[in-house]
DNA sequence: TTCATACATCGGCAATTATCGATGGATTGA
DNA sequence: TCAATCCATCGATAATTGCCGATGTATGAA
């Protein structure tokens, strides 16, 4: 992952209506969750809701399908993951000591 | 973790500079950078990094240390620990199969 | 003490972001 | 066909952010 890709998935997550929304639709995998439903759930207008989800969009974070008249969206784990990895190297290639006890606590917190 | 306190650091995360000198300073560990070499490093003037500064310190990223009449900057790991672990709760709250690839990625990048 | 260095804070300005209501396109059901 | 639903996009406005130069504070050197 490239330093401007992982830039573009901090932003969308840097927000508490795109990091609540993400979330919730990782906990909703892999049914996902129509953009109504989320726009409910933010509490906010459809049409701010709507910018919102296209950073996430954007950033790959979530992935819409057509379905009906409705958008599902879903979440990419992927994308984080690759954040996470992206992350985790700084620490790796700086020391490996310090990415050990990082890797030891994400191990067994599933 | 909680989600504000995550909301902070992927905040302070989300902008070049920033994001720049936190790599910098991950990979400086354990002896860390003045700010003076950070700032020269950030090719911007000495407020404006100081502003940056000041975010990834309120965030926990940074710890300053004072010697003599220069300010010795080192990463807090621990926060970005947390911050990964954060990440990781939510693919594993909601489906474990989804933290599976994550952590295996991650268990041999180091 | 006096001057220079290292860094933080202040004030102002330009650019970006977040929000809304309104509009428009696509799909479904009557 | 016609009306209703679902969602994206447009245009405007208020708030926030990023940047700078200038000023302030503390430390170390002369």
């Amino acid at each position: 992952m490239k330093s401007t890709s992982a830039l573009d998935v901090l932003s969308a997550l840097a927000h508490p209506t795109r990091l609540d929304a993400f979330r919730r639709l990782v906990r909703s995998e892999p049914d996902g969750l129509s953009t109504g439903q989320l726009v409910d759930a933010s509490g906010l207008t459809q049409s701010t809701f709507s910018s919102h989800l296209a950073i996430l969009v954007g950033a790959g974070l979530v992935l819409p399908e057509k379905r009906g008249r409705q958008m599902i969206q879903r979440a990419n784990i992927e994308v984080l993951r690759d954040l996470m990895l992206f992350l985790a190297k700084d620490c790796c290639e700086g020391r490996a000591e310090l990415c050990e006890p990082l890797v030891a606590e994400l191990s067994h917190c599933c």
